[in-house]
DNA sequence: GATTTTTCTGTAAAAATACTACGCGAATCG
DNA sequence: CGATTCGCGTAGTATTTTTACAGAAAAATC
């Protein structure tokens, strides 16, 4: 259902153009959105000062078919609002605040991420890594980290999995690349010259490039096959958060559809692989996790 | 306001203890939660086959006021666009179901790592963070990988961070530790042997051990300061998922802390880190991120 | 197994809420 | 200055929701 991101961001903008007695209904919303949205009609119009049909003309004006509707909009753009926007740290912010607004943006970049996910992008990708004889996960800086992760995933698949950080390796297993070599680079810019290149030099072979990376990126276009989303990384921010969380979904997503085309005769597999963990335990209690 | 972020969830749970009718009306809006929120309690009850006041006792039932104070609750707690119902993954879901399940896992267990922040801990683990002479972040497994994180993340303090995966290098740095040096040690279920003793002859030391792990798990009892989140890994899962997430979304947090407790006279150092970065990008167009 | 008690559920009426039609008054334009 | 348009509120109507109550079903007790 599709409504807008932010109603109140609209009505705010829309002010200017607005009759007396809408703006009257227009300040008494702003001024307290979250009790606008369990009041009636009646209490809105006196608290604003004006008769009930002007809320109602006010919340038609807005593409509501009437005030309940209105509400139910209000509420819903107010909860994406909280999410989508606003929630940068300030140095003014303490303890009991700063946790949550990253914990905010780390889930709103999921939501986001979620809603744009290229799903037949992810299908190919998918093929090419369930198919591949060898698999490379290279990255640098950041996306280090991720490659690791998804070393970690892949192994299991009884694929050969590498993942290096420096760009000479990279640039050497690229250029050695054979039929059935992938070599899936992450960069959330998609602009880092060493690992376009990297990208390059595979391509020049009979191996397949996944990344996943920015839309319209020069690695993006390097690619075979190309997972693409726009993170809203606060660009304010000195340290990079985001990005990383919704690239661990997406190998999850992944490691996961990969394990899907294996078939229920591959969980024994991956089943043994978490036993061989149970032994490193204390109390052997409940060993669930690789970690 | 907050409401419960997942009043679908809750229905579906309490489902086994509610009376006949009260099933029906339950099924009715799981059916379609989206055309609930737009129905009139009439519309409702006929589709379920009801009568409308058994609506109306449902709604108050699940801590609503009345009925369009449960829509209101029901819109809002699906906008985040996320079914926190779909669970497991089956092996008969295709491209077009799993990831989205992942991805509404990951979220939901961002949500509830949220609810259950322990504060405090957070607080003193930034206090050692921030006065640490020496930051050695250990994990095994996937949290190896969270580990790797924490380090790229860190070091842009100045202050000398290292991350081994070796158990023999964690034993020998942490009987080397002394006053200052922080041990911060990543472990999902917390009963990694290898892992506990490190922190064990850490104490042994003046160095102070910080954990991140599971309550009252041995590791979490060999800690100065531990940060404990119980985190509902689908044990039917033979890939860990979730709980790296959250690690992770904690490190960010510690991460932002150290920075608030720098003061704003540090940004400066954070943007020369960033800028350095410039270089290695095509196009330098925008070079927002570390990746 | 019958009876009492409790719990559930629907009917119907009352209350609350939202909407429409209409008309008055102010602003705008000729 | 008059005519027209537009904005706004009043009052009535329609819709929706809630309450009160009573019958039916289930559970408990004897």
């Amino acid at each position: 259902m599709a409504y807008d991101i932010n109603l109140l961001e609209d009505i705010n903008q829309s002010l200017p153009g607005l009759n007396k007695s809408e703006v009257k209904v227009a300040q008494a919303i702003l001024s307290d959105p979250d009790a606008a949205t369990r009041m009636s009609i009646a209490s809105l119009a006196s608290r604003a000062g004006v008769s009930e049909p002007s809320v109602n003309r006010f919340c038609k004006r807005f593409g509501a078919s009437g005030f309940p509707d209105f509400k139910l909009r209000l509420a819903t753009s107010m909860v994406s609002g909280v999410r989508y926007i606003s929630r940068a740290v300030e140095f003014s912010d303490d303890i009991d605040t700063y946790p949550g607004k990253l914990f905010d943006n780390a889930i709103s970049a999921l939501v986001a991420a979620k809603e744009q996910l290229p799903t037949g992008d992810i299908a190919r990708a998918v093929d090419f890594l369930a198919q591949a004889r060898r698999i490379h996960f290279f990255g640098l800086g950041t996306s280090a980290a991720v490659t690791k992760d998804a070393e970690h995933k892949f192994f299991r698949f009884n694929v050969p999995v590498t993942n290096h950080q420096d760009p000479l390796m990279q640039r050497m297993l690229a250029a050695a690349g054979s039929v059935g070599d992938v070599f899936f680079i992450i960069s959330h810019t998609g602009r880092t010259r060493a690992l376009v290149e990297v990208a390059e030099l595979a391509r020049q072979t009979e191996a397949t490039v996944v990344s996943l990376t920015a839309p319209q990126s020069p690695l993006a276009q390097e690619s075979d096959c190309a997972i693409t989303l726009t993170i809203g990384e606060n660009t304010e921010e000195y340290l990079p958060m985001t990005s990383r969380l919704v690239q661990l979904a997406v190998i999850d997503v992944l490691a996961t559809g990969v394990t899907l085309r294996r078939g229920e005769r591959f969980l024994p597999h991956l089943a043994r692989i978490k036993d061989s963990l149970k032994a490193t335990r204390l109390k052997p209690g409940y060993a669930e996790s690789t970690e």
